[in-house]
DNA sequence: GTCTAAAGGACTGGTTTTTAGACCATTTTG
DNA sequence: CAAAATGGTCTAAAAACCAGTCCTTTAGAC
C-alpha cells in the first residue's frame, strides 16, 4: 500500500517530527514509565548516582537532573549520608497518575507494538528450540525451571525467568535469534532487564514455565509456539489492566511540545 | 550465576545503558530504516536540506550532518545546483557499498548463521501474515506476484522479490517485523554481492511465490510457514555459488552451532 | 550567450547540554 | 572518633545544536 508518488512523495507521514528531549528527561521518563509498570516496589532504593551514570553510560550530572525530576514529581524521595539514597516513593498519590498517563500514554502504542513483535519473535524461536534442542540444552532447561520454582522475591524471579528464556532462545542454535530476544527483552523492561511484575503475573509464569519447558523438551514445535504466545500475552494483558485502572484512553492524544524549563 | 548482592537489589547486571545518540544519528537511522523499508523509489529525491530541517525542525547543520552519513554509508547521492538535491541511490552501484560489505560480509559461518536466522523470521512473518491479512493486503499481494511474474532482468526481478516478500511482511501489520525483515534481505544482499540471481533461481522462485502467496491470502498459516521455510532455504545453492564466486575459504569453522557469551 | 533561481557547501558566532572531576556535607558503621 | 558511603555543589571544557550569512554549482529563462 501507499505506493510511493510520481514524485514529490509522500514523505510527510513517515518522516517528520523528531523530538529533542535531553537525557535527563529521557531517563526520566524511562523510570516514570518502570514505576508505572510495578517495576519498582515502593521504598525500594535506586542504584546510587555514581552507579547509573555508570550503567546508564552518561554523566553524574545528567543523571541528577533526570533524579531530581522525578523528586519534583514526588515519585522518589533522597536521603544522605551512608546508606543513603533514592528511594520510590510508597503510595504515589492521585496526583501523580496525572503525571503516568502523561509519561506512558505517548508511548503507548509503541510499547503494544514492541510487545507484539516480541510475541511473535518468542514464539518462533519456542518453536524452533523444540525442533533443534540437544542434549544439553534439555539439561540446562530442566535446571533453570526447577530454579524458578525456588527464586522468592522479584529480583530472584527476574532473573530466573531470563535464565529461562535465555535457555531456551539458545535451544534454537542459532545466535543471532537468541541475541534478538535478549535485546527485545531488555527493551521491554525499559532499560532494566525485567518485566513488569505483579504477584498474580509470578503465579501465572510459575504454572507456564514448566508446561513450556517440557514442550521444549518433548520436542513438539507447535505446543511450545502455542504455549509462548501465552506466555507473552502476560504482559499485554497487565498493561490492558493498567489502561483501565489509569481511565486511560489512547487515541488521538499525540502530545506535541511541552518544553518544560 | 550472579548472585544479587546482600544489600539492595542487583540493578549492576540489568540496567543498561541510554544510548545518547545525537539528533544527526537518529535522523539518519530514521531514514535508513525508511529505505530498507523501501519506502523510497530508487533515484526519488529526498526534500531539499532547508525543507528538511524546517519540517523535522532541527537546524540546517544538524540535517546536513546526517545527510552526509547517509551518502558515507552509500545510502544517497547529492547533486548540487539548481535541480539539485539529495536522491537515494539505486542499489546497483557497489562503489560506496564496498564498504558496508566489507563490515557486514560476514565470515563463512556467519553467512550461514544468518540465512538460517533469515529463514526462522521469514517463516513467522508468512505465518503471522496468514494470519493477519486484510483485503487490502490481499490485493497488494495479489499486484506484486503479478508484476514478479512479468519482471525480466536481474534488476527488475530483484525488486520485484522484494516488494513481494515487503508486502506479507507489512501484512504482519507490525512495523517493527517489517523492518527486521528488511533489514535481514538487505544484509543478505550485500552479503552475496548484491546479486543473488540465477536464472535457475528465478524459476524456483517463480513457482514458489504464487504458492507462498496463495496460501497467506487464504489465510493457511502452518501452510504459508512451510513454504515460506522452503522458499529461504535455497542457502545450499547460494552458498554453493558464492564461494565458486568469491573463491572463499571457509574459514575457522567455528562450529555455527557455538553457545556465544 | 547572460541572468536568475534553486539547490548544496562552508563558515561564524553564540547558546544549551553534557561531561569529567574535584570538593563539600551528611549520615551510618566499625 | 574515624572511615566510608552517600547525595550536593561547583567549575572548566567539550560537544551538540542553532540561526544566520555568504559562496559555489547548476538548470532553466530570457
Amino acid at each position: 500500500m501507499t505506493e510511493p508518488a510520481a514524485r514529490g512523495a509522500d514523505f510527510g507521514a513517515l518522516l517528520v517530527p523528531v523530538p529533542m528531549r535531553t537525557a535527563g528527561q529521557r531517563i526520566a521518563e524511562r523510570l516514570v514509565t518502570a514505576i508505572a509498570l510495578g517495576e519498582f516496589e515502593p521504598g525500594q532504593r535506586l542504584p546510587t548516582e555514581r552507579e547509573l551514570a555508570a550503567t546508564l553510560e552518561v554523566s553524574r550530572t545528567t543523571v541528577r537532573e533526570a533524579l531530581q525530576r522525578l523528586q519534583a514529581a514526588g515519585y522518589v524521595t533522597t536521603r544522605r549520608g551512608r546508606g543513603g539514597g533514592t528511594f520510590i516513593q510508597t503510595g504515589a498519590g492521585p496526583g501523580s497518575e496525572e503525571m503516568i498517563k502523561r509519561t506512558l500514554v505517548p508511548a503507548w502504542d509503541q510499547l503494544t507494538e514492541l510487545l507484539d513483535y516480541r510475541r511473535l519473535i518468542e514464539q518462533q524461536i519456542a518453536r524452533t528450540a523444540a525442533e533443534r534442542r540437544s542434549g544439553a540444552d534439555i539439561e540446562t532447561i530442566r535446571r533453570v525451571v526447577a530454579e524458578y520454582a525456588h527464586a522468592v522475591g522479584r529480583d530472584a524471579s527476574r532473573l530466573a525467568d531470563h535464565a529461562l528464556h535465555q535457555a531456551i532462545a539458545r535451544a534454537t542454535h542459532n545466535p543471532r535469534l537468541a541475541e534478538l530476544s535478549a535485546r527485545i527483552r531488555r527493551e521491554v523492561g525499559l532499560g532494566f532487564d525485567a518485566e513488569p511484575y505483579t504477584p498474580h503475573m509470578r503465579r501465572r509464569a510459575l504454572r507456564q514455565h514448566p508446561t513450556l519447558a517440557e514442550a521444549v523438551i518433548a520436542g513438539d514445535p507447535d505446543r511450545a509456539a502455542r504455549l509462548a504466545d501465552r506466555h507473552f500475552s502476560l504482559t499485554d494483558d497487565m498493561l490492558t489492566e493498567l489502561r483501565a485502572r489509569l481511565h486511560m484512553r489512547t487515541g488521538g492524544e499525540n502530545d506535541a511540545r511541552s518544553q518544560g524549563q
